[in-house]
DNA sequence: AACGCGCCCTGTCCGC
DNA sequence: TGCGGACAGGGCGCGT
């Protein structure tokens, strides 16, 4: 479910409450979420923990404790929600018992989310491993262009590599080709200079104004707090297949890319 | 190395 | 009301 919008907002909603915990007690009710590693050495590995920050890489929420970090990528579905009074909510993976009667509850029905607690070299080993972040200042159109030269895939395809760049998923992808008036499946590396500074402002536009919004609910997404996100009827093209475009009037079109739906106005992005 | 495809899993919705 | 198929914010591992 969560692009980058989203996730930024789940940490931003958790870092107040988790930095400086102490993680007492960890319950894996579904070992299956566990990457690296068994469920027994994940709770050996964080009971006893304090928390020092939270924060976000990619799509992944980074939780640093005083030895090991605790990775959590949630996925479709995955939620990381704070709690105090010891709810038990339905498809429950994980549950954390932190001090002072508060609890970090992971739930994910779809259960694709992963959980992996990893040493601070394993961490940065893997983060190295990742796209570049497009709220970062390295993130500029000239960067953005260099990325893109010699790719053959459809730029929709592309912009979702998280090799690549990090954090763009399904529905931030069609908005930003569609701000940018970009055809998705222009091949990556034909991109123009000009029209790559274009695209990387529309990135960076939508990202932005998504974050402050606190993200899209389509269905599932909900923030630390349980609240949904903002951004859902300032989507563009997302979801509004047949509908006129804001920009032009002509229907919004709906195709499928690498069994993913890319939606497009074949007015504004040829 | 880069690319294309199938698969992981559960729930919901839509047409017949 | 029941049933099958399509579809859902992601990412890994396979073959070529």
């Amino acid at each position: 479910m969560p692009e980058l919008p989203e996730v930024e907002t789940v940490v931003r909603g958790l870092a107040p409450a988790l930095a400086g915990a102490r993680i007492e007690r960890v319950e894996v009710l579904r070992a299956d979420l566990i990457g690296k590693g068994d469920s027994a050495g994940f709770v050996q590995g964080l009971v006893g923990r304090r928390v020092e920050d939270v924060s976000r890489r990619a799509k992944n929420v980074v939780v640093r404790t005083d030895d090991p970090v605790l990775v959590v990528n949630l996925g479709m579905t995955g939620r990381l929600l704070l709690s105090a009074n010891g709810e038990t909510p339905s498809h429950l993976g994980v549950r954390f018992g932190l001090d002072r009667g508060r609890e970090l509850l992971y739930r994910d029905v779809r259960r694709f989310g992963v959980l992996s607690l990893l040493s601070p070299r394993e961490w940065r080993l893997r983060e190295q491993r990742m796209g570049l972040e497009p709220l970062s200042q390295e993130f500029t159109p000239r960067r953005l262009h260099q990325l893109t030269r010699g790719s053959r895939v459809a730029l929709k395809q592309w912009l979702m590599d998280q090799r690549k760049l990090a954090g763009v998923g399904n529905i931030y992808a069609s908005e930003a080709l569609h701000r940018a008036g970009i055809h998705p499946g222009r091949r990556a590396g034909s991109l123009s200079r000009p029209r790559a500074g274009r695209l990387q402002r529309a990135i960076l536009a939508v990202l932005e104004e998504a974050v402050e919004r606190r993200g899209t609910t389509l269905r599932d997404y909900r923030d630390a707090s349980g609240e949904p996100g903002q951004f859902r009827d300032r989507l563009r093209v997302y979801g509004r297949e047949g509908e006129p475009c804001g920009e032009c009037g002509r229907a919004i079109r709906r195709i499928v890319q690498q069994n993913r739906s890319t939606f497009y106005c074949p007015g504004c992005q040829r």
